[in-house]
DNA sequence: CAGTAAGTGAAAAATATTATCATTTGTAAT
DNA sequence: ATTACAAATGATAATATTTTTCACTTACTG
């Protein structure tokens, strides 16, 4: 797939927000990755090419990219403070390398039959899920023979 | 359910732990609780009955009781800073209430096929998941019509 | 009941994130 | 092109969260 930086640089704009030369940018370093990126990451990685930019504007720039659900959130058991393209926009969950932090996404997680089981048992209203999947990507599974 | 804090306790001594009556406090608190609370709302209870404990204690506390398994972290989609008691001991999930916080464990979430399915797909080694169910619970559905 | 390793609180440090504000800049209307 | 202006930026400070340090205290073993 190729780089949809550009693609998604008309989405902010359509929703009033400006195309600076630093969103660009952290756009960019985003779609450029299939792992997923900590601010902190973002902003050493948008650094080699851009060294006027600051942190907070990575952090605003994420903000505004969750809004317009063009970035997703990944969760690790640890804590949840890295980010990723979001590829398909539609409903979807991540299967995440635990070794190198690749990320897979996939859509069909079918929790339908879970969640009429529990409505029914404890009714709950269920409206909404968090799935992630870890593992280890064929590369780092080799690499840890 | 009873409280099961004195149960845990022991838990705690076998595992070389001692049993402090600040240990005794967080337990308490957290048995006592159907929801998931953050570290500082733990010690803002704890602090109701026992005033001279450290936020500290309750981080170090924390830390300990998930080495031992005796609490879950809870994920939430923007943040996973909240504890509670794990109440079965085996692999099970949450069903949250959004709006007071309730927690209802549930076991059988049954991704064996999915995960089969995403090995064969991309040759990943998966092992493991991470799964929060999110809605209302039976009172605050009531109460918000 | 004494010795000791483990635990504690207070304060400081480290980390992560958000707010403030003077200055700059992208964009749309001239 | 030029201009006007709201929006965006960087620097800094502020806030929030978690961890470290250390002198003192305490639960537990024998």
């Amino acid at each position: 797939m190729k780089l949809t930086a550009n693609k998604i640089a008309g989405v902010l704009r359509e929703h009033g927000y400006k195309l600076t030369p630093q969103r660009h940018a952290v756009l960019k370093v985003i779609a450029a990755s299939y792992a997923h990126l900590t601010p902190e990451a973002i902003y050493e990685k948008v650094h080699l090419e851009n060294s006027d930019i600051g942190l907070v504007t990575i952090y605003r720039t994420l903000d505004i990219l969750r809004e317009l659900n063009l970035v997703c959130r990944m969760h690790a058991p640890d804590g949840c403070r890295s980010y990723m393209m979001r590829r398909p926009t539609e409903h979807h969950h991540h299967l995440v390398c635990s070794s190198c932090g690749r990320v897979v996404d996939f859509a069909g997680c079918d929790l339908v039959d879970l969640e009429k089981r529990l409505a029914r048992e404890t009714r709950f209203e269920i409206n909404g899920h968090l799935l992630e999947l870890y593992g280890l990507c064929p590369d780092c599974n080799l690499a840890s023979r």
